[in-house]
DNA sequence: TATTGTTATACTCTATAACTATA
DNA sequence: TATAGTTATAGAGTATAACAATA
């Protein structure tokens, strides 16, 4: 199970185990490894809750803006509309969100946050947050602000929809 | 298609369209779409050579050790082993790498790169540079390197194997 | 019996596109 | 005809586990 058991390593070769230091230099490498590992971190957690990533991202898009209709939620988000239907379906049958006809165009619902569903989105930051400080432990808070900043701009480069309002 | 057709948006609401601002200020978030994005870039990039990102990892990690056997490769990448065959297969079918018994334990293969497999590197390596010059475009070198460290530092603190070796 | 590499299988996630009801 | 929501289908990607050869 070690990696080098008859002791064959070329004399000052590279640490046992570890990564080539070419992807460990590219940062485009490391955000990528990172990405999928905090996805497959925050699902784990969610999925205690018997929800996931995903139904927390409509709450709290609700929660903002109300009045919204499915195909706004679900571009806003970038998730497929298809997607939406069933991450909906679950959030209702638990009483958290409301879907009520549009009136001016029967084609719409109105979707809407219920107390219930308030209250679900307090424990979902805090999911979040345990997360975080497990995710992000050796950083100190200038780190994590410092590293905000940078992904923010990343991300708002490429779609300005991540720019963040002006307070 | 507008996200407020009937200018009924509440007065001073956020701006239409925008994610909420609770998800964009969060680090973990930014970090799981960015890590995704980037990786569904790279794969679109890499598919123009008839190769992935995958195959480019398994070269950069032979070239660097060489006489890797397919378990200690697949463990160092977190590939799975089944995986890996497949990875290899192609490379070994386009002559980027040789597979070669080891004659101490005959269940083990030795893996190596080819010349041709080293010329594919440096392909690798350019399609990389232009896809970071794209996606961190908004950043400078200061920037990049301050990235960098964070990622870095999060990566080897969740994982040993992400340290990287002082030069 | 345990391990290396291989192959086959199953499962998850997501994207595509057909379908309905309204407009 | 076009659009909102729904449903069903298919595909990629990945994980699980059975398998043959060797130790």
């Amino acid at each position: 199970m070690t990696a080098d058991p008859d002791g064959m390593n070329p004399v000052g070769g590279s640490p046992v185990d570890c990564l080539p230091a070419e992807l460990l230099a590219n940062p485009l490498f490391l955000l990528g490894r990172l990405g999928v590992a905090v996805k497959a971190r925050a699902i784990e957690e969610f999925d205690r809750t018997g929800f996931g990533p995903y139904h927390y991202s409509v709450l709290a898009l609700l929660e903002e803006g109300a009045r919204e209709t499915q195909a706004s939620v679900a571009d806003t988000l970038e998730l497929d509309r298809g997607t939406l239907v069933g991450l909906l379906d679950d959030l209702e049958e638990h009483g958290l969100v409301e879907r009520a006809r549009d009136r001016n165009d029967r084609r719409r619902y109105v979707v809407g946050l219920t107390p219930a569903g308030r209250r679900q989105l307090v424990v979902f930051r805090a999911i979040l947050e345990r997360l975080e400080e497990e995710f992000l432990a050796p950083l100190d808070e200038a780190d994590r602000a410092a590293l905000l900043d940078r992904l923010s701009r990343i991300a708002s480069h490429h779609d300005p929809r991540f720019s963040r309002p002006r307070l």
